[in-house]
DNA sequence: ATCGCTGCAAAATATTTGCATCCCT
DNA sequence: AGGGATGCAAATATTTTGCAGCGAT
């Protein structure tokens, strides 16, 4: 009824889903667009972004809205947790292992029906805890 | 010797702060401006936003970034999670009981020194759930 | 042959910043 | 008096969108 619109495969989506999905980096649309530009020279950075939002809404990537000013993307769409470094603003992936318990009870929830969580942790990465006064 | 800053309270900070305290809708930077334009009508959108950041900095406000367009502002300093409606945008404290158990083992994350974690739940306010095609 | 997708550029949003002046401490 | 804060406006930064032509199915 709504949504039954047809999704096709691109050259330029193709090379996007790639490229995120060799990278662990989590990058920013910005970021894509630089490495896909070495692939594909003419590739806009509208484009980058319809088909990052698109790769999203086909459940191939995940859209991460980390806080701070842009949005960055992960070519693994299936849940797992994110960290990122305060400093340098490098996200990377929490290895489900490392969460010994997640326990909730929404019940105390009642004005919300709810869809899902995200756990976000913050800290500082190696690289820039142990340079302390080097910016 | 790094920030040794002076931090005053002028009326424009004052006024943010109290209009904050006085909110429980977590607004967004130009929603504040527009509420205390009715106290300050001469108030600058930069001296709101300047402001934000100060209140954040001397740890009287919470600086929210739940993801989507904007950040959203929260009077209450204290730690306590938020829930957002992913049709309307709508910000709501996370009563702390109503989660049960979160406990966590960090150990498996050997390259980040972990500062804290946000946990931050996504649904559908009871509003929006009820009126599915109204728009 | 559809109809979604692309490149380009302009527009829309959100936030930051330079500067002269103001005013809190 | 000193230096942080303000108002105004211009500048950044990020993301979205209109449009004519292109191309996947």
């Amino acid at each position: 009824m709504s949504s039954n619109k047809q999704f096709r495969m691109t050259h330029q989506r193709s090379v996007i889903l790639q490229e995120l999905r060799n990278t662990k980096t989590h990058p920013s649309a910005d970021e894509i667009y630089l490495k896909v530009r070495k692939v594909l020279p003419h590739i806009s950075l509208g484009t980058v972004y319809r088909n990052l939002e698109t790769l999203h809404k086909m459940g191939l990537i995940q859209k991460l809205e980390l806080g701070g000013y842009q949005k960055h993307f992960d070519g693994n769409p299936d849940e797992h947790y994110h960290i990122s470094c305060i400093v340098c603003n490098r996200v990377d992936d929490v290895p489900t292992d490392a969460i010994k318990k997640l326990e909730l009870s929404t019940e105390g929830i009642k004005y919300y029906n709810i869809i899902s969580y995200n756990l976000h942790f913050i800290g500082i990465c190696k690289k820039c805890g142990s340079s302390k006064d080097i910016k």
